[in-house]
DNA sequence: ATCGGTACCTGCACGC
DNA sequence: TGCGTGCAGGTACCGA
């Protein structure tokens, strides 16, 4: 579910809350959202005391004074939620001098690692969207013969788009999702890395995007999902055209956009 | 090196 | 009401 705004939404909930605290108890109800031993890893966690909240890509980092980094990456289904209670879906608790948080997750495509540097999957992330210079994306972006959609989802490219805001940055700068990267124009792949840009601090700003699971750390959904432009508006007119949105597979994942405003 | 396809999970909407 | 099917915001891993 999360990709970068709602990460980031999530991140700036937290730092306030976390940053300073020390972690009396963590312990973790399923293994599979944990990269080790639950019992070993929560050992290590114990007397810990968080310096800061930070995020690449999609991933939460919590930093720990004793050079250890606590990455969450929240899947499909995830959440952190503050001060909630316990339910069927939690995978684990941190109890802090000061308050708990809850990691909940349905599906368990999200993953808990500890450990001493980045883990190898961070490590790996490409540039953030956010930081990238256009004359770099635009370079980065040229040398892929791939398909621009999958292109933007791969972590490996760009760190931190999902299927949503992919939709909403290729329909913004009005580029097929099927268009080969490679044979874009310079000027417009410019306007992709604008409309990358302009999409996510828009939907940071309003708090992430709820289609159905994604809530913030106190449990409140997003208020950017009025503002799609073409995500999951199939039928819809489109807002610049009012052609009606088209769905289609791209990538085996469910694709947003208008045929008429976005070329090849 | 890069790519597309499949697997991993659960919950929900929908059609019969 | 109940059941089967398809779909869902994510990534890892496989073989081509």
């Amino acid at each position: 579910m999360p990709e970068l705004p709602e990460v980031e939404t999530i991140r700036r909930m937290l730092e306030p809350r976390l940053a300073r605290r020390r972690i009396l108890k963590a312990e973790f109800y399923d293994r599979r959202v944990l990269c080790g031993d639950p019992l070993e890893t929560a050992a290590r966690l114990r007397g810990q005391r968080i310096a800061s909240v930070g995020r690449r890509a999609k991933h939460l980092l919590l930093e720990l004074e004793g050079d250890l980094t606590l990455t969450i990456h929240l899947g499909m289904t995830g959440s952190l939620l503050w001060g909630a209670t316990r339910t069927a879906h939690t995978r684990a608790r941190f109890v802090l001098d000061e308050g708990r948080l809850l990691y909940d997750d349905p599906r368990m495509f999200g993953r808990i690692e500890l450990c001493e540097a980045l883990p190898e999957r961070v490590a790996r992330l490409g540039p953030e969207p956010l930081e990238i210079k256009p004359a770099e994306f635009v370079a980065r972006l040229l040398a892929r013969r791939a398909m621009i959609k999958p292109l933007l989802l791969n972590q490996t490219f760009l760190g931190g788009l999902g299927n949503i805001y992919s939709d909403e940055a290729l329909f913004r700068a009005g580029i097929h999702p099927r268009a080969i990267a490679t044979r874009l124009s310079k000027k417009r792949a410019r306007r992709l890395h604008g409309a990358i840009r302009r999409v996510l601090r828009a939907a940071i700003a309003a708090g992430g995007t709820t289609i159905s699971d994604y809530a913030d750390a106190e449990g409140q959904p997003g208020g950017f999902q009025v503002r799609l432009r073409v995500y999951g508006r199939e039928g819809e007119p489109c807002p610049r055209c009012h052609a009606p949105i088209r769905r289609t597979v791209v990538g085996q994942r469910g694709t947003y956009f208008c045929g008429r405003c976005q070329r090849k």
